[in-house]
DNA sequence: AGCAAGAATGCTGTATGCAGAATACGGTTG
DNA sequence: CAACCGTATTCTGCATACAGCATTCTTGCT
């Protein structure tokens, strides 16, 4: 399947690619480029929530005539990162706190799905890549290194759901991730429940390598609801 | 929410749109359109699966530009309707046995979540409108009649998501939908087992009454398999 | 005759130009 | 002083133009 060909966007740290890209030479298109490019801008807030996109402005900031740019607004818009008015442009949207549950809870859903999925078809080295990652989050929850811990905890459920083998699966979760990026991204800046969320993390790692179905999709689709405490005051 | 502002494209008999289209004046942009017109041409088979378009016949055909159509196809595959190859153009996607499979599970999980939450949120005037629509589709049924049963059949389903009253769940709904549209079509040719996918939506509307959850959760993920049983020969 | 290299053609990717709509601004009037 | 209307500017929507790559046909060589 896999109707998103572009990697899933970043943190807005580095470049877009991962490192150990290579595969059959693909020539990454200048729209290509613009979608992961303003996925980040939105990601890091420096295109905040409601800032109306004057394509001649941001086409000029970003070194790229009109006609990319607008075809990247139209795959965005199409993700549900901005939306579109005729004759009035780009803005970008606005998340309101339901938002954000419903899509919590539709990710607690499908994550749970893929958890069972995934206890069923992972091989044991995936699974013991994702103790890996799991580990690595570890070390930099540790050091209290926010960013890098970001990411591998994206990255970690990104992997669950991507050895439930489901492709279809996979592609309406990096959806929905992707419009929550932003907010997740925020909702770990707070110190408080840091320590629980690494907790919870814990679990999803033993109950996958039981392969206990029931009680890994219990777990994701609570890590939601968790989340969601977590981030609802925020918003 | 919302991601996906047009309309669920039609069923390609007529042209995309309804004819009492008035409303608050939306100036339906061209690419809009487009973005439907080509939709409808892949549900109907017009343009088949793995065909490669042409961006200047096609626009040609349509009457329309290359840009607002490229625009349209980002749109489009951003949906996973079509795959895009840099510097070799637009491709129809080519959904594979396990594609289809897969899809159903998530659109199953997908419906099972809405049926909860339907059974929680709908008002009796809701549930009335699934009723109706129910009891339309039967008339369609026993009359034979395709096209319309096969519409309204799509409707109920999407009836049901969006009474769940949320609009993550309505959006990725719409994306799964919206790519299986083409494969339910054929499914449906075959005289097969139609009177009992009638036999399954009945109890979908007694179910809703009861506000029977989890009964509705399980009939709606039932269906899904009993909908993989139907078209798996035909794919 | 088969293969390879080169040329030619067609298509995609990107930039630019133009028309029409939307917004902002200033003037006028109640 | 406020509200409204007309004008000017800016921006979007679409079409067209141009450059570069992919593919195919042709031609020369083995």
């Amino acid at each position: 399947m896999s109707g998103r060909t572009d990697e899933q966007a970043t943190d807005g740290t580095g470049p877009a690619r991962a490192p150990d890209e290579r595969g059959p030479i693909v020539r990454q298109t200048l729209h290509d480029a613009v979608v992961s490019r303003v996925r980040d801008l939105i990601v890091d807030g420096t295109l905040a929530s409601g800032t109306r996109i004057h394509e001649s402005n941001l086409g000029r900031e970003l070194g790229v005539s009109r006609t990319p740019l607008r075809e990247a607004l139209k795959y965005l818009a199409s993700e549900g990162l901005i939306e579109l008015s005729p004759g009035r442009g780009a803005v970008v949207r606005q998340f309101s706190a339901k938002d954000i549950r419903d899509s919590l809870i539709v990710l607690g859903e499908l994550e749970g799905l893929a958890g069972r999925l995934a206890c069923v078809h992972a091989s044991e080295s995936q699974i013991a890549e994702v103790a890996a990652m799991h580990a690595r989050m570890v070390a930099m929850y540790e050091a209290r290194d926010r960013l890098p811990y970001f990411k591998l905890n994206q990255e970690i459920h990104t992997a669950i759901v991507r050895i439930s083998g489901n492709e279809a699966l996979v592609d309406v979760h990096g959806i929905i991730q992707a419009r929550l990026r932003r907010i997740r991204y925020l909702g770990h800046q707070g110190p408080e429940n840091w320590a629980q969320a690494v907790t919870e993390h814990e679990q999803f790692v033993t109950l996958l390598r039981a392969r206990d179905a029931d009680g890994l999709a219990r777990a994701l689709a609570h890590h939601m609801d968790a989340t969601w405490e977590r981030v609802k005051n925020e918003v």
